[in-house]
DNA sequence: TCTGTTATTGGCAGCCTGCCAATAGTAGGG
DNA sequence: CCCTACTATTGGCAGGCTGCCAATAACAGA
């Protein structure tokens, strides 16, 4: 490839995003140490010294994409639904599944294929972009926020959430109505049948 | 520590052995990356060079610790219950919630803590083991384990489970009866409510 | 056009990993 | 009891990767 070898001089902003572009593309398709800093300077046609220049170190790199990936779906606002319970939980359904495009595929291999090894920090960004998600459900189904067991039920329902549509969109076991199937039946049980019970 | 400088020869298996009780300890509580060989062998009480000589290199037995933690509860093997459809799928639950024991707390950072990247064999590792205890789950409650979509299913309530149990073990944000709660709700709804729509 | 600012680069030093030849426990035969 | 063959085990070498830092060169403003 005969790149262009003129060096160009970015605003800190525009380089930033795109070594975060490049980093989140191969973050995404290989395991942390297989991605070297070499390989990530060279997709974002960039020296390596720039890297650790404006993120420090590979490390803060990597959680930085995590970060952005994690919190995708929970980003986005989406409306109160009105209705019956039923409604209002399938509005909920329908938001999670649809939060998740082909362009956002990166989200599904969060936490789905990386083995055991507890790191303190990523734990951290998953378990608050998931609580975040978590908060938004509950809303929409009409719950309470702020009791910290029915946010856990939430957040465990989130995890199924995820299983379903990795079965759905990666995996294709499942048709999508499917998924829809057993993600709204199962959060109608627990919002109904289970949170009163706590 | 005055360590016994003393050159052992043991058997093979024993030795291996030796090495993966280490290295499961090491694994579990740092990420990858953070673990270097060096650590590994020296918490082993072996020379560097007979990590390759027993695994080939340090991935291959990152694996093999991955492997074993994944499978705990999936091998241990519970007698079919009998009884109404209730009390099936509380028997499940009663034993997926009983298969994690404090000393086997490394199955619950499996996957929960890592961020993104896509390791295929890791994921067929995980994918493996967890299809196990969903097959075994599903002959529990006495569904259709050939039954593709309802495995799936089966598969995706596995992801609450271990998150529910992740809530109770180790984050201490439901207690066990609340989670059993949740787990024996949402299978009951899945199995008659979910597979027969299928 | 020139100059100061700072985005960007290239190379150095240290650590980690995989490999391999050398070493030394240990069992079994004499 | 000694000695030898087998092989478990070690230590060091070479290559690659990472973090750091001083040198360089775009670009804006005067």
């Amino acid at each position: 490839m005969t790149e262009a070898a003129v060096r160009r001089r970015l605003s800190p902003d525009q380089r930033r995003e795109q070594i975060l572009v490049a980093a989140e593309r191969l973050f995404a398709e290989r395991p942390y140490v297989d991605v070297s800093t070499t390989e990530l300077a060279a997709a974002a046609g960039v020296a390596r010294g720039l890297l650790n220049h404006y993120f420090g170190d590979k490390r803060a790199l990597y959680l930085e994409v995590v970060r952005r990936a994690a919190l995708l779906p929970a980003l986005e606002d989406v409306p109160l639904p009105t209705g019956s319970l039923a409604e209002r939980v399938d509005a909920a359904v329908h938001w999670f599944l649809g939060s998740i495009t082909p362009e956002r595929a990166t989200y599904l291999t969060i936490g789905a294929a990386e083995g055991i090894g507890d790191d303190a920090e990523v734990r951290a960004i998953l378990a608050g972009a998931h609580d975040l998600a978590a908060g938004r459900v509950l809303e929409l189904v009409g719950g309470d926020p702020d009791d910290a067991a029915a946010r856990a039920c939430v957040r465990a329902f989130g995890e199924l959430a995820r299983g379903a549509i990795r079965e759905w969109s990666r995996a294709g076991t499942l048709t999508r109505e499917q998924a829809h199937l057993l993600l709204r039946e199962s959060l109608l049980v627990i919002v109904q049948g289970v949170l009163p019970g706590l």
